[in-house]
DNA sequence: AATTAACAAACATTCTGCATGTATGTAAAG
DNA sequence: CTTTACATACATGCAGAATGTTTGTTAATT
């Protein structure tokens, strides 16, 4: 018995995804071959062609879902109404929260910026966990005065962040990671 | 006629690396195929495999070799004895200017990360720039009271730095850029 | 003279993307 | 309801190219 065509794809495609998503975070993007990827998922290198242009179209496909994932998770756990800064705090731990989920730092801040390009990687981003940062600051520093330079300030934040789920993931201490981001961000409307 | 084998060597170590950056930049690693270097150095393969382990070594070497530019730079033109704050930003604003030579951030920022590994790559930036900015660091922060996060706070500035430089490149306004990462600097002290 | 370093050239393996082939689903006409 | 016509979803096989290795050659070193 077998499916209706539209669900035969959809299946098809996350099984493509997922296994390709296990490999990549595995191995890194380029030890990762298309044959190993759809014996991992059961299927031969038709299928995969079939549903995505080439090998880079399926990392981006896995990307987007992940970056998607993310920005869920941030938008969920960070509304503090009224309070710019616990708003920003909140969003803060939750993306670290998030990024510790395995394999998300690897894919979103070193195999997708290095295959992808930055410019495709910042169009994705803005879209996501950088867009909330960015409004968090906004409300923040036109409580202090100076609202004008958020979206800089954001760019700069949203890359400190960056770096700091890549240590905690390699071991750093992740209180010691919070405090200091919260010294920047106080610093900022100090 | 012929040159001493040791000059023969290091001329043609240094012939591969070249050929190597301008093409690695010019389209990126993994667009970059041996046959291309090669050729590009006007010898073959044996050359390159003589002198390199693997096409992943040459990358390296590459990159150690801009590595160290960027941070002789940085240590030539940021010296203002007894002014913390002012050796950070003089660091700042050498930094800029060394990545914005074409290619570097490329080098440094995207393909070194996603094909050596953040492991190997952060070795190499804590013996570059980020000590540099670093050892301003603890000195700012010293006089303000509380030195004992710097190391934390190079890390996290850094990345904006690398972010900036990025940015940039891509058409941000420097001008803006440096305004931006001062206040966060001078957020630290107040 | 013997050894070793520096390269060149040919080889084996493997990967990507495509082209062709086949079976299944879908829809409309008869 | 069939049957016809076509699209979709794959499988299989092939061509070009890339990597790393091995083998061969020449010149420098000891």
């Amino acid at each position: 018995m077998r499916k209706s065509n539209k669900e035969r794809s959809e299946s098809m495609r996350q099984s493509l995804m997922d296994a390709a998503r296990k490999l990549f975070v595995e191995r890194g993007y380029a030890e990762t071959t298309t044959p190993d990827i759809v014996a991992s998922a059961g299927v031969t290198r038709g299928a995969l062609y079939h549903h995505f242009e080439d090998k880079k179209a399926l990392l981006r496909a896995v990307i987007e879902r992940e970056a998607a994932e993310v920005s869920a998770s941030i938008e969920l756990h960070s509304r503090v109404p009224g309070n710019a800064r616990a708003t920003i705090l909140e969003g803060t731990r939750a993306y670290f929260d998030a990024m510790a989920y395995p394999g998300r730092t690897r894919l979103l801040l070193l195999d997708g910026p290095a295959v992808l390009g930055i410019e495709a990687m910042r169009t994705i981003d803005e879209q996501t966990a950088e867009a909330s940062l960015s409004a968090g600051l906004k409300d923040l520093l036109s409580e202090a005065g100076n609202g004008g330079k958020a979206e800089m300030l954001a760019m700069l934040l949203s890359a400190a962040f960056d770096r700091a789920a890549l240590a905690i993931e390699a071991g750093a201490d992740r209180q010691q990671c919070e405090a200091a981001i919260t010294a920047l961000i106080d610093g900022l409307t100090a």
